[in-house]
DNA sequence: TCTTTTATGTGAGGAAACCTAACATCAATT
DNA sequence: AATTGATGTTAGGTTTCCTCACATAAAAGA
């Protein structure tokens, strides 16, 4: 098993991501669908996020504390998937994407007690 | 956070660690119940497992299929404990301890497909 | 060999956690 | 003023988990 398979494993309960991240279930569920995150689910349709998902859930909330909306964040986290691949042509107005960008790439994130960081989910991997 | 600490948090129902580890759920809680692990409680009073959890659990189900008994393994376990501190005199007989570390140390064991090997879980972190 | 212990299976009854769907709200747009 | 976007809340139902009790097969002990 390598470190990609293992971030994207289904190992956690909608209440220990909301625990992790400090997101109600109602925010998880809406940004689901609203397909920014696409958890797993067992067998009796209960919801199994894995590392991923949960690190994506901490980067929606640092984007919305920024001002972003759900389309501007979908955007983003779409230009991230792309990144490693082609980075030619998006489909998707190209000056939308860029005015998102701007302004969005810096910045780090001060949070409550209990909750990860965002970006502190690495921690947890080798790689 | 560090490690340590990340090792040890809460995470995990037992749901998911009756998959990763292919032990029963009856298993998971008579190891417990016989003081081989102390996973955490929700305040519904719903167990939930650490990594070291997890590891522990592996290691348990590995000296099983070695056969050694509940109480050797209890003993093993809180032998690699103190190992980091004082190994001068232990209080339990020290004749039944060596004659069940002897025999018990190396050797890898070969498990079924959807499951964690024991020591596995370690690559979930960096150090 | 007979009895006890160990490790695990199974089932009942109940509680906790989760599900979807619907409606409410409030701020920001239009 | 009306609509939209993001979230809260509640209801009714399902799944997962809990403890406790009893069953059982294999191993250990007498």
């Amino acid at each position: 098993m390598n470190d990609k398979e293992r971030r994207s494993m289904p190992l956690f309960s909608i209440g220990i991501v909301i625990k992790l991240t400090e997101l109600t279930a109602r925010q998880i569920r809406y940004y689901e669908e609203n397909n920014l995150i696409h958890p797993e689910r067992t067998t009796g349709n209960q919801r199994l996020f894995s590392f991923n998902d949960v690190d994506k859930l901490l980067k929606i909330k640092s984007l919305l504390d920024r001002g972003l909306n759900i389309a501007g964040i979908k955007l983003l986290l779409e230009e991230e998937k792309d990144l490693p691949k082609a980075q030619g042509k998006s489909e998707l107005s190209d000056k939308e994407l860029r005015s998102i960008l701007r302004n969005e790439l810096n910045e780090a994130g001060r949070y409550g007690k209990a909750s990860l960081r965002q970006g502190e989910l690495s921690r947890f991997f080798r790689n």
